[in-house]
DNA sequence: TTGTACGCGTTATCAT
DNA sequence: ATGATAACGCGTACAA
């Protein structure tokens, strides 16, 4: 900048003056101070300018599992009306570890990003301490913080999984085996609290041995659900509570012998592009990725620029059901034990 | 830093000192230093210190399409290894767009990023202009940009694609449908190369109508399978050039009415961890993306290091072809025209 | 071993 | 309308 100062006679105040448009500079001085930036190839220095204003236009997106469909896809959306917006994103995801979550985001505030997008891996006590220390603009996506009052943006778990067990049990079944996410996250308790509200409403007993914790990870829904699968009175269905761990569960099914649906029923949450395809197609719960994705950013944009309310805006999307052919009637289940 | 100087009564070279290590500092001294560090609770800058080094200890990865499940994999790897580097990520993708992708590369050039990770969208001009013009360790992933001679992980795209054709054509396959990726790419164009190799191998010719542009998205590929479907001579098989677009394929499959594999059979670049439980299992090519994503960071670290040697060093793996159920021989397919 | 002073590239303030 | 200069927070050369 100093360079083209020089090539333009004039003072690097009247070159930052036209480049940002902060005061009015005279036609002939601009036009001058224009060529000289074209000839020299100025660029200015990001770093400089955060240095001085204490902004660095860039937020920091941590998500529990980047590997997880649902998270990439919401990462996604994130990233693209972020980057329109001209915000850069820094990444950090951590196979819903919370030690590596605890120096991830370190490592975003150390960067003196402008602002936070979490989906946290657990309910952990120093994230929430660091989180409240860097007193930086927040918005907390698919999973909530006990006592962490930000912007967020969630969906109704307890609803949706309460719609599907319901449905489940308007086919007939009884015994309606749940694989758990980690009861950490808000989502996992959520889920969890929908299974059993369907349960009550049907005047069900919530049973134990039915529900078996699989921490949202493929490993873990199959060895969940080889043990309930191996019990005396195995479940007549089974549902999990997201995507990757409907795979151990397929996987659980198959390697024991079974067959989904004919022997069990399955449903998930979160739903695939390949759910329709490949056989049997799968019964789902579709959440709004792209709305949670927008709606996120936008929240971010909004507190970032300062139009946001003072008190803190929650968002609570709904999922859809996705009806298909992984559930039947129990009537049609033979080797279902009555 | 000048707080904690004070506080210790010591000077800011003293304070500095201690933090970088980058002189002997007397025992007494350092351990008041860090006192002072603990009360007043100081995080160094890394802005000020960014500027004053001119690095940022942060490198820029872009990616085509974060969406597709093979990129999202060595996405999550990479920012793994970089972390533990010490090392941030800032992520960008495009959806394959090239105008985006143009517009990403200097919102990270601009971000003072150390170095460049890039599965680029496309051949362009104006990409490779900025990359040039940049001058920054750079490492190109799966794939390749004409002319640019940076240091690179990529795939053996050619033999294997070639290893499954021929794998196709041993089952007795003559006219193998073939949905290629975007050509604007090497892997588009080296994957198509394969199979030209493999029909030349069988001494058949190359048929340009059995040939379709899907560019890597599972929309363009449903519609470039419905052509190939609706011919007169519809393809016995069809090999798909990602992941994406074979359910696009699979899709086209099942809206036209026909049987993967009793009707046509299918295969496929870039394994799913549901490959092997839904049906049909689906064969495919499997890339070895912990390592790609492992080499990737480590040639980055070790260039940002200063420890690479000054050629560039470009990484060929090798693909794995998971035979699984989605190909039949000729011979069972009743409804296939002889 | 420790302290002083300067420079990194910007922008804002104030004076002209 | 334009220019001079301080300040952002750090690292380091050089002096003590």
């Amino acid at each position: 900048m100093l360079d083209v100062a020089k090539a333009a006679s004039v003072s690097v105040a009247t070159v930052s003056a036209v480049i940002n448009g902060s005061a009015p500079v005279s036609p002939e001085l601009r036009a001058r101070i224009e060529e000289a930036i074209q000839v020299i190839g100025y660029k200015r220095n990001a770093i400089a300018r955060s240095l001085k204003l204490g902004i660095t236009r860039t937020v920091g997106l941590m998500v529990a599992d980047i590997t997880n469909p649902f998270f990439t896809d919401v990462v996604a959306v994130i990233q693209d009306v972020l980057h329109r917006a001209g915000y850069a994103v820094m990444l950090c995801c951590n196979d819903e570890d919370v030690e590596m979550q605890d120096e991830q985001i370190e490592l975003l505030i150390d960067r003196s990003v402008d602002g936070l997008i979490i989906a946290p891996a657990g309910d952990d006590e120093t994230l929430k301490r660091i989180i409240a220390g860097a007193n930086l603009p927040t918005v907390l996506i698919d999973r909530l913080l006990d006592g962490v009052d930000t912007d967020a943006v969630v969906l109704d778990n307890r609803r949706a999984v309460q719609d599907a067990t319901l449905y489940m049990l308007g086919l007939g079944h009884r015994r309606i085996g749940y694989i758990s996410g980690s009861l950490d996250t808000s989502t996992g308790r959520e889920r969890l609290a929908g299974y059993k509200a369907a349960l009550e409403a049907a005047k069900l007993p919530y049973e134990d041995r039915l529900v078996r914790i699989g921490n949202f990870r493929e490993k873990d829904a199959y060895k969940a659900t080889m043990q309930l699968l191996a019990s005396a009175e195995r479940p007549t269905a089974i549902f999990s509570a997201n995507n990757l761990m409907v795979i151990g569960v397929m996987k659980a099914i198959r390697d024991i012998g079974l067959k989904c649906p004919e022997d069990v029923s399955v449903a998930s949450f979160d739903d695939f592009p390949w759910a329709d395809v490949f056989q049997p197609h799968l019964t789902t719960i579709a959440q709004p990725v792209q709305a949670i994705g927008e709606q996120a950013a936008q929240l971010i944009l909004d507190r970032l620029s300062g139009k946001s309310p003072a008190t803190p805006r929650r968002l609570v999307l709904q999922g859809r059901l996705m009806i298909r052919e992984s559930c039947r009637p129990t009537s049609l289940t033979p080797r279902a034990i009555a």
